[in-house]
DNA sequence: CTGAAAGCGCTTACAG
DNA sequence: CTGAAAGCGCTTACAG
């Protein structure tokens, strides 16, 4: 009746069942090569029930030398919806094979080692590019490193690719192929994070070089119907005027619809929209939005089973491919 | 030269610093009540550095007997924008006071001291009520137990609420202020989460009898602009007909004013509308749309403090008040 | 088939 | 001011 009551650990279901800490550890774990008398692992299960006995994970974790954890570290930017689609997934793709998801975030040129000496994880998922040497040393401590490449340029071992700057390409592709020869692109007014939409400006570039087209007008904008607005109007005043315009986000594409609509315009006539995310608002918007899928679920899927089966051993050349990008046609353009 | 290297352990630092692990210990922790001086704890400091040595947790968690980690357990619902916002945000905040969160879902009815006795957090929020023999339990375990309470009709110690209730409540209130007295509600067609939004319509019900109106009529939905649409005629054909609609969210108060639009109606006009989660699309959405905040930044900063001020033995009694949910009106309604 | 014992890497009373 | 030693709760060679 103490406040703290001890814990139960092995050495109590070991007592109840009338063995040892051994035979519970082998029972418990199933251990290969091990043994056991059914009448023997019965009582350890009974025992284990009735004391509702859960081994500790930290001291499993200190023996075997790692947690059956995978961290993911991601940078220190705001939680997209994408981004936060993927997570979910992952986790529960991780549960479904005993692995809990630990997520931490990182400063641009902290090394993801120390996190790894710090929580030991079976596996580390790293959220864009890892330095050479910070990879060795995580590697060398026996941790498996998958990549969620943020640009389509590496396809290194272990590496899972989101590719943005083929988001960015494909967006101009999508309104090249419709005629738009002028282009513009909105992206957010921050540097928070503008390491990263930098990435899909990247990707758009090099395709209008590549279709022959003239730069992109980068627009930043605030995510307000004024900003929008303000941008339309530079856009479909220029000479020669913009005619279709990429947007980082279906977000900043439903401001640029709105902002449309403030002057009476509208897409794709006047200015044809794309955005990114497949966001459900794009069904609903007037008119409805073209977009980029991509597939957050699916690209969870397959970290989880690439990290899966580096654990187990397999390898994971499968012939499991995480699907890239891909184009949601619909009326904004 | 082997392959898996042997971690860096707190002995390697003692031998380089010329001093025994209690010692490291000592400095690393700042152990109160223990006098160092000044150069031997920079000694033990550039030891470190040199070695790049950091402690294992599992090590740590299992001689302090719990880790440095918040346990949030959520029932096994899709992640809504605004929970994952709430989950992102709390994970920053306790982050910056040390403590990592790790996120674990469960079934109805499954106890969560389980997941307690297996993690060892420092603390646990479950969003949701917890039984009370579970609760005690984990208590016994010396964890601290916050709840996220998603109803307002308990505010036990160590509780927020994200009263759900009130948030239907509110949606109606509004509607009814605005002279809609006939009313409807847009729920999804999805049981995987009923009883979620069940807590919504309930709230709902009661504000109507509280106003002394009819009962709401409750549509299942899928989010499609068929469904939208074919639900807006019911209620707008009905008699008396409806004229203010309730969506269970953002997402489908949008599908609602694509629904009017494709029957050349429009809110408020025909139907006013009011969804739940203040998401930007709101903003661009013609008309703007009315909307509830659950503010879930705030939330998670208000729950990071109880949890934090728990483990530090300070009282939670401080004057900070997690914000309820709030209207934000435009012009949908 | 089973168990005594070592040891994972920390922290912390305790003795000096 | 410092360190030897115990011990947190597991797993796993090893001996029987």
């Amino acid at each position: 009746l103490t406040d703290a009551r001890r814990r139960v650990t092995a050495l109590d279901v070991a007592r109840a069942a009338g063995v040892s800490k051994t035979t519970v550890s082998y029972v418990l774990n199933d251990t290969p090569h091990q043994t056991i008398p059914d009448e023997t692992r019965q009582r350890v299960l009974a025992a284990v029930q009735e004391l509702s006995y859960i081994p500790m994970s930290a001291a499993r974790a200190l023996r075997r030398g790692h947690n059956d954890t995978v961290l993911l570290v991601m940078p220190d930017w705001p939680l997209a919806r994408v981004l936060a689609l993927l997570l979910d997934a992952l986790a529960i793709e991780l549960e479904s094979r005993g692995l809990s998801l630990m997520i931490r975030r990182h400063q641009p040129g902290q090394r993801i080692s120390p996190m790894c000496q710090e929580l030991a994880p079976a596996a580390v998922i790293a959220v864009g590019d890892v330095e050479e040497e910070d990879q060795r040393v995580i590697r060398e401590a026996g941790i498996f490193v998958a990549a969620a490449l943020l640009t389509s340029d590496s396809s290194a071992q272990g590496a899972v690719a989101i590719p943005q700057d083929v988001i960015g390409a494909l967006q101009v592709q999508h309104l090249a192929v419709r005629g738009h020869h002028r282009l513009g692109y909105a992206v957010p007014a921050s540097d928070r994070f503008a390491a990263f939409f930098a990435l899909r400006v990247d990707g758009a570039r090099r395709a209008c070089r590549d279709l022959g087209l003239s730069e992109p007008d980068v627009v930043e904008l605030d995510l307000t119907v004024e900003a929008a607005s303000a941008a339309v109007r530079r856009w479909v005043e220029s000479s020669p005027p913009v005619t279709g315009v990429v947007a980082y986000n279906d977000e900043f594409a439903g401001a640029l619809l709105a902002g449309l609509r403030t002057l009476g315009k509208s897409a794709p006539a006047d200015l044809a929209v794309i955005g990114v995310d497949n966001d459900p608002h794009g069904r609903f918007t007037a008119p409805s939005l073209t977009t980029i899928d991509q597939h957050p679920q699916e690209v969870a899927r397959h970290l989880a089973e690439l990290v899966a089966s580096s654990l187990t051993g397999e390898s994971a050349f499968g012939p499991l491919r995480a699907p890239g990008p891909s184009v949601i046609v619909r009326q904004s353009s």
